[in-house]
DNA sequence: CCACCGGCCTAGAGCGCTCTAGAATACTCT
DNA sequence: AGAGTATTCTAGAGCGCTCTAGGCCGGTGG
């Protein structure tokens, strides 16, 4: 028998001071949650085997619900399984087969359009049998040391929501593996793209607005953010196509509410246009902001557009009409696609395009003057 | 020779890779990056073991940077790894460490304090040469269900920033290893709690409106969030030890938006007061919108104050006065506890109760008549 | 000369799991 | 009956890594 224990001391080290703060911790109702905690680490397979009697093959076949052992057997392994606590280790798990089913996610914090994809990265990617890791992106963590920390999980396959990785780094890492990008065109040949159609958002927006009867539509961009640069030209040709007068009027802008807010000044100090289309919700919530604090009337005299339709401008009061991206959907075919590519199909098409739909509520209205 | 010695080397361990991870991880131009892009499965110990003539023990020695190996075959080594672009599996690491260095987080996605948290979480942890997997708490995905998560990966110990999960099953979690509450106090003897007082908070925010002269302050609750009890109690506590008049007036509200705009109703429908303490900044900022749509100016009629400091209240043109909650000291103390959790050693108190700070921007002033 | 170092290195046994072969038993089918 | 075919189960070889024990060196000191 060779020396094990020494591994040991670990794990029980801080059941010592447990008890000095409570008196007797026995809250647990059911003593037979716990039946061994006298050893440190928790319960193996091996364990389940021996108290099961079975082999430690037999118990991994139940565990993982695979055919191959009776259902009074597999009752009764489910059954000490239990009564053990045992959880699989996820990481022998992967490590003996080989692959992880593991899809990695960059994402930003503090973007609610993100959160609410990977909430739908989450939901899709459990019904197929995937598990997901996080790793956020925020201002002292770039992108590439997201990327690494996915790798280093042994990640099948990446959906990269955050702000974007350097073309050449995003090439490299889609020639590792499958590679999503979420939300925006991607440069990188190698890397799959799901993103809904800002041509479309934008078109549908326009469409809108000009059928409300506005003429003076500005639009107060995104500046470098994801996007923006889609939305603007997207804005210009929309411009054009309905036969609108003048130049295009678009303004440099963000995405947060201080730049709709300072966009807003703006207009008023230049003169208002009847309608703004905002490169974001937040953009278009400080657009209202403004507005409203400087007495303008949103819609009576300037009717405001959003994009994203995230819960900033869901607000009833608020009430933006918005351009809305399903999160979800987005979600679960970026999902789809890293599944079947791992499965080894080749999408005919590099980029997946999904309409976008409009959702209509307060903030845009007829024109002050009505329909011309 | 017992064993206790062969732990110790382990802190620097994650030293040696950083370097090989900062200096040229990213934008390889090299086309020596890819030497084996055939063999389709990333490079192991063993492939630059038998490249570089050495065995495997001696590769493991150089890549964890403890000492055992020669300047010499130490820097071979390095360039045979870097060359094949090795990168050690963390699932076999931590699998054959027989620990995982890794902290788990739980946290809610839509929520800029945790994001704000999370980020200093990364920052502390990968200081101290631990990983950080992050699950997310979402309307579809239980807390109990991250905590699951986290479970899986074997985390060594796990920060708990989402929304609570149950005193029962916190308990055990928290039986099973170190754990850290942060934000809120918890019924859960054996996890370790670092928070900000929110006694101290509310008492500093209403030092600040009674010295600015108000006498009739009112209070938004957060309902049943994080904290919202513990804020209501001292908001009624410190009402009474500023001699304040009458009961201390306390509105049903909410964390987000419209739970603040709700209650801006509510105020002036039934008789406003020269100051609101609102559970936190988005709620106030609710407030703010809506005592802003109804021609109720802040802070000439009344004043608003929020709480936590988060971005929604730091734009300019919003000015929100607020109670700062430092997330990176939170985050770090909650890692550094961790840490000693770990190392043994039982510090002395369960919660660790942090200073708020009072951050004054545009949204509060004297009352309406002067100071009395 | 033989211990006896200490520095450098390797062999080999796991970590907790999956998976391929194949053994053992039970159930057809001619 | 004997062969074929399931069905249920087990042995054992890894997965990529860490870590203990020990080997092999050249250099000291008795």
């Amino acid at each position: 028998m060779p020396k094990a224990p020494s591994r040991l001391p670990k794990a029980p080290s801080r059941l010592p001071d447990a008890p000095s703060s409570t008196p007797k911790p026995s809250s647990l109702p059911k003593p037979s949650s716990l039946p061994k905690p006298s050893s440190g680490r928790p319960p193996t397979l091996e364990d389940v085997a021996a108290r099961a009697g079975v082999s430690r093959a037999l118990v991994s076949i139940v565990i993982r619900g695979v055919p191959g052992a009776s259902e009074a057997t597999r009752q009764r392994v489910l059954g000490v399984a239990e009564e053990l606590g045992y959880r699989p280790d996820g990481r022998a798990r992967l490590l003996a087969a080989g692959r992880s089913r593991l899809i990695g996610v960059t994402l930003a914090l503090d973007d609610p359009f993100h959160s609410d994809v990977a909430e739908g990265i989450y939901a899709a990617a459990e019904s197929c049998g995937y598990q997901v890791v996080l790793s956020a992106v925020t201002e002292r963590r770039r992108p590439q040391r997201a990327v690494e920390t996915l790798l280093d999980y042994r990640c099948e396959a990446a959906i990269l929501l955050g702000p974007l990785v350097a073309r050449q780094a995003l090439q490299e890492l889609a020639q590792r593996l499958p590679v999503v990008v979420i939300g925006q065109p991607s440069n990188a040949p190698a890397a799959d793209v799901v993103r809904v159609s800002d041509a479309d958002g934008i078109g549908l927006a326009l469409d809108h607005l000009v059928g409300l009867g506005h003429r003076l539509i500005a639009h107060v961009d995104g500046g470098r953010s994801a996007g923006a640069a889609q939305r603007r030209a997207a804005f210009r040709a929309e411009h054009r196509r309905h036969g609108l007068p003048g130049q295009p009027r678009v303004l440099a802008g963000g995405p947060g509410e201080e730049d709709g807010a300072a966009a807003a000044r703006q207009l008023i100090e230049d003169g208002l246009p009847s309608a703004v289309l905002a490169y974001n919700d937040a953009c278009a919530v400080g657009l209202l902001d403004m507005f409203l604090r400087l007495g303008v009337p949103v819609p009576g005299q300037v009717s405001v557009m959003g994009y994203d339709d995230s819960p900033v401008g869901r607000l009833s009061y608020r009430g933006l009409s918005t351009v809305s991206q399903d999160g979800h959907q987005l979600a679960s075919l970026a999902v789809q696609r890293l599944v079947s590519r791992l499965a080894g199909s080749a999408p005919a098409n590099r980029e997946l395009l999904l309409r976008p739909a409009l959702v209509l509520r307060a903030s845009t209205a007829e024109p002050a003057g009505g329909r011309p």
